[in-house]
DNA sequence: TGTACATCAGTGAACGCGCGTTCACTGATGTAC
DNA sequence: TGTACATCAGTGAACGCGCGTTCACTGATGTAC
């Protein structure tokens, strides 16, 4: 079989990788599913397809896999994010803000997975300096990724104002998420339009 | 002594809601601090004054005791929250907003204790249905306790929109709550400002 | 290319430990007369 | 009011279980000649 020998070409390290890269899959969806403390270590090695002594030969422990995960999924997430956003701009279409809402909310609501690693690295963080700091790094990030997109739709809707776009970013950021965790536990009482209603009051007020 | 002499008076139900009482308070600590599952039944019984068996006792089991510290606690923090912001009303100042923002932030600010037990809900409550509905219907309290602040407010600052007050209410509570989370990570870049900064524009932009 | 040895990614059984829950008990409070 | 029995809030030892972590091992990959 084709994948089985481009499998076997693989050296030690390049396999090595690959084991890391599915126990932090592995880890991403179990840990979402029942919280730091409550997903084991055995449980996500099996996810992955592996042994527990697998998780152990790449990782220290629980709690610096989780941090990894912290690094390593958030950044990827940013540039995900990021890459979208520069899509909705370069699109340039008639109504930027439903659209970019419209792409917002669907990769938001496509899973509460995402939405609950988020508030379990959250809490970690709370609870954990070391965390804290990470997290507090991966946040600059998303802001910094999206303070572009911002100072372009402001500029779309002649917003102006002295507060720089990052903050404008965090202020919108903010709403996103607070809007998003509310609509998760109750779907009907947050309909959709809050998100456009809150972002078109955001920028109408900077005017 | 007389503190002694009045417990001893408590009639049995008396007694046993006291105990309730206490259990409740020191599950809503340890369960701030180490997380649901993190959390141990024979910590909180401790941290309470109690063996653990009180508290079996007095709750069917971990699950229920957690899902009963999320209906009474929240509806007391709901109407501490409804009382002060009722009072900042009244007190009619030149600028409620900023001693709004002030006020709430102080409260929000205090503890990282209700924040994280917060977040341990909203988690507890996305994978656990019955917990969900709890949970949105004391958001609906929250909202509907919110609402006639927001009416006051927005008529203050000449605000006027065809969203309902409690939709208003409810993006509000979303950029306070988001903001507020960013904060606790990272206080340097998420200045108290960006709250005042972020209620202006969604009123501003109402008008 | 072929052989002999070294390396090390991944195995899986074993460990001690702390967990949630149970239950026979105790003694103070409540009830009946 | 006083006495005898019933109730039941709270005790704390005991339970079985699943957890995070360790480690002697295996066998495929890498290295030297």
């Amino acid at each position: 079989m084709a994948a089985n020998e481009a499998r076997q070409r693989l050296t030690r390290a390049e396999a090595k990788a690959r084991t890391r890269e599915q126990l932090l899959d592995a880890a991403a969806a179990v840990f979402a599913q029942k919280g730091y403390a409550g997903a084991s270590v055995d449980e996500i090695a099996e996810a992955a397809g592996y042994s527990t002594g697998a998780l152990y030969s790449n990782f220290e422990n629980k709690e610096k896999l989780f941090l990894e995960l912290m690094s390593a999924r958030r950044s990827r997430g940013i540039a995900r994010q990021a890459a979208q956003v520069t899509a909705i701009v370069e699109e340039d279409a008639a109504d930027p803000l439903a659209l970019l809402v419209q792409r917002l909310e669907r990769v938001d609501g496509r899973s509460t997975e995402a939405a609950a690693l988020q508030a379990e690295f959250w809490l970690f963080a709370v609870r954990n300096p070391e965390a804290m700091q990470v997290l507090a790094t991966k946040t600059d990030e998303l802001v910094d990724a999206l303070a572009p997109l911002v100072s372009h739709v402001m500029q779309r809707y002649d917003a102006a104002t002295a507060i720089p776009p990052e903050a404008v970013a965090r202020i919108a950021l903010a709403l996103f998420q607070g809007l998003a965790r509310q609509r998760r536990i109750d779907p009907a009482g947050v309909p959709v339009e809050l998100f456009t209603v809150g972002l078109e009051w955001l920028l109408a007020g900077m005017r």
